[in-house]
DNA sequence: TTATGTAGATACCAATCGGTATCTTGCAGT
DNA sequence: ACTGCAAGATACCGATTGGTATCTACATAA
């Protein structure tokens, strides 16, 4: 049986397994030969070359948060409700995880910091596109009279997000989940004394 | 002129800058003799192993760090003055680092976070010994009226450490230091107004 | 039913990996 | 001045790296 699309998704799955746990420059093409039974023929055949891979597997975990993100806020009518589904959503960063090796934004940033690697650039842009989605939850609550007036938006993203990522760090290196609920809760609180009305 | 003790100090020097920057995995052996100028014999009679230089390499920087650390929370005489030079410390992560490349616990924390490397367990000592030197600034608030007595004082350090960590992740990504910057200023505001008496 | 293009396997490439064995050379103690 | 040991250089090891060239075989269109 030849299944030409399902063999690029077999791949493309076991690759962003690796890369989000191993690390990108540390897994191999053989190491994803390996996981997935196919030869290293097939996965030349698929993708160009092992970065243009490292960036597919990238997009696509970003694209899987990203819609279960867009999903859970638009089912919510209000800027507390979607703040708080959002946070909730870091949390099983650690506990029940869409994806095995916590955030994949997180890892990609602290590979890649310090070179030119094109995955670099795909980071940014993830950043940039989560921090707009808290600074337009936030600018819609203030529409609506359910935020203060006097808040700011952007530095209210940085806070969560730093905050967030801080501690889904701290969680996994000790293997446990009770820094990042630590932190959802103290944000959560946070989110409801200084930020709603 | 033969000096072993420079040699080993300047193979670790190196070894260090190339860890913290490029990933220790991704950090080869030849990678350190071609920045020190040394061989391969030379860097091997000094460390018996890569993963024993790694891990004296890490010990190093975090040694530098925990050393500054220190000196600087003693310089202070109370809780406020404390946290903030600690806090201050984090900020000079981006503009003025001690070491290149970013925290090197936090960087190792990703790094090895689903595997059973040693650098895992030096990672979370690390971790454990700057969680302690904060709760230890709390208790002794406590102690002096400084800090208001109903806080946890473990909570305070997850979160601060949390967040900084976030905010190094950030401003490194996208080459500035402003969500450090944002980071640490939220910080103390925080401090000042929910844990200070 | 047969021809054709492509999915995928196999076998290879030079370069590099971490590590070691061997050799030379410089320095310290006598 | 000479000896002995250790510092460091050189040359090598098998395994693995990312990548490619070649070949086989299956599925589809005619």
């Amino acid at each position: 049986m030849r299944q030409p699309i399902i063999t690029k998704e077999n791949v493309l799955t076991e690759a962003t397994k690796l890369f989000n746990t191993k690390g990108y420059k540390t897994t191999s093409i053989s190491d994803i030969t390996s996981a997935t039974g196919y030869t290293k023929g097939a996965l030349y055949r698929h993708f160009e070359s092992k970065e243009a891979l490292e960036i597919e597997a990238f997009e696509k975990m970003m694209g899987t948060i990203f819609t279960i993100m867009s999903n859970k806020i638009s089912a919510e009518n209000n800027a507390k409700d979607k703040l708080f589904s959002l946070l909730d959503m870091f949390q099983n960063y650690i506990s029940n995880p869409y994806i095995k090796g916590g955030c994949p934004l997180l890892n990609v940033a602290i590979e890649m910091d310090d070179t030119n690697d094109p995955l670099k650039k795909k980071a940014q842009e993830a950043l940039s596109i989560l921090k707009n989605s808290i600074i337009t939850i936030i600018e819609n609550g203030k529409k609506y009279k359910q935020v203060k007036p006097t808040v700011n938006e952007g530095l209210i993203a940085t806070i969560v997000i730093a905050t967030l990522e801080g501690g889904i760090m701290m969680s996994k290196l000790q293997n446990n989940n009770k820094d990042i609920s630590v932190v959802v809760a103290h944000l959560k609180n946070w989110v409801k004394d200084d930020i709603l009305t």
